[in-house]
DNA sequence: CCAAAAGTGTTGCCTGTACACCCATGT
DNA sequence: ACATGGGTGTACAGGCAACACTTTTGG
């Protein structure tokens, strides 16, 4: 074999290596129940990772692109659409998946958990606080995709007011609060948070209140998309 | 042209009866020269895109992660190594790449064109000014991914240092004002930029001054890299 | 001595933060 | 009537932006 061969012959098993790589969504879907911050996974169905959790995720089709695939594996867990969602990391270490190189784009969602509930019945999807499942062993490198996301959905509240996502069509005001304080970790002051969303002017007065609390009913708001897609650029910089 | 020389593009339509999809990274990477933000980028060998610009990509190979791709890619075509290097996103349309299905994970680096110099000649990148390049066609998708990488490092300078990693290790405040104000297009006050570095806490007074200047001399400084990682989380806010 | 850019402080404003009392409801 | 959380305003501090004159060098 002659020199001038044995270069092609290598290198062409090697380009043919290079399309043994398959291409992974992995989507952290973000929800709000109970005031703690909740994500969905599923059981592993790996043997390799038996009784661990993963995030819920497919192989992107040669006919879909990466936000498809993303939106599909969304809306064939969940039912929902027109979620809110964002790319988030590439993830590609070599071995991060046991059957061989898969790369995976992880994209996080913020969906209102109310929308979901009835469709979980069928399914082995569970809502698992953050807080328990960072501590707890996760399928894949889905700990670091997970956090990854939580990083970035903790940067982006803080500059956009997407936690509307995570909350039902009406709220309170304490109720938003509790979503930031509870994906931020931090408390923060009643009289100022408010201050600060009305100054943003995002928040339609529906003129309800809440019922059958044993206090002060507090007043329900809703969220003016139109008014937020104008203030994207306002921090507000906790 | 032989084997060892061909371009992984040319490769791709060779074997197209092998594909399914293949990933590969793109780099952006600026440098800055002249007071002009300026980005590195090569012709493009494909007919498709004859005489347009392309960034510097390649498939990211069976035995590498992404990021050391991204640093191969850099390293290859400019002889750097430590360079500041970050990923941006992963761009993955059904036909972003005329060969087949490719999806490409961009990012970004600064590096200091002074480092780079000699090495262009026997190359055939060029720097072009983004401005510029941003009123011209790019080959594949690659306009996007330069849109998208220039708006990060936006965000980025404002929120960290990082813009020196795209000077010289000797600087004039007046360079490091120069830098922000072409990355951003905006016109700062120079004393109150001033103030804000200084209250930063980065900057090494080297105690030398420009020279061969028909002016009073500025003052030279370094950058202290070691406060720098301390006070990541300070925000600049412009 | 002229041209050109370097260097330097102060003030007002705006934004964020700390903080305490009265109100409406269910029991 | 009481317990519970809802709703509201003010004062202080720190950060950002606007702004003009003197200094140093080369020509």
């Amino acid at each position: 074999m002659n020199m001038q061969t044995k270069n092609v012959n290598t290198h062409l098993t090697e380009i043919k290596d290079y399309f043994k790589v398959a291409i992974s969504v992995d989507c952290v879907i973000f929800g709000f129940d109970n005031d703690e911050l909740k994500v969905l996974l599923i059981e592993s169905d790996l043997k390799e990772y038996r009784g661990k959790w993963s995030l819920l995720g497919d192989i992107v089709r040669p006919d879909e692109d990466l936000e498809n695939a993303a939106y599909r594996v969304l809306l064939e867990r969940t039912g929902l659409e027109n979620v809110y969602m964002q790319q988030v990391h590439a993830f590609g270490a070599l071995n991060r998946h046991p059957a061989g190189r898969v790369v995976s784009v992880a994209y996080y969602s913020l969906v209102n958990v109310e929308h979901i509930e009835l469709k979980l019945l069928n399914n082995d999807l569970h809502w698992h606080p953050v807080k328990d499942i960072l501590q707890k062993d996760m399928a894949f490198d889905h700990k670091d995709i997970l956090n990854t996301c939580l990083e970035r959905l903790r940067q982006q509240i803080i500059e956009q007011p997407v936690g509307f996502n995570l909350l039902p069509r009406k709220f309170t005001l304490r109720d938003l609060q509790n979503l930031y304080e509870a994906i931020l970790d931090v408390k923060l002051d009643r009289r100022n948070f408010r201050k600060k969303f009305f100054a943003m002017d995002v928040l339609i007065d529906l003129n309800e209140e809440e019922e059958e609390v044993r206090h002060r009913p507090a007043k329900l708001y809703g969220f003016n998309a139109e008014r937020y897609s104008q203030q994207k650029k306002k921090s507000l910089g906790f």
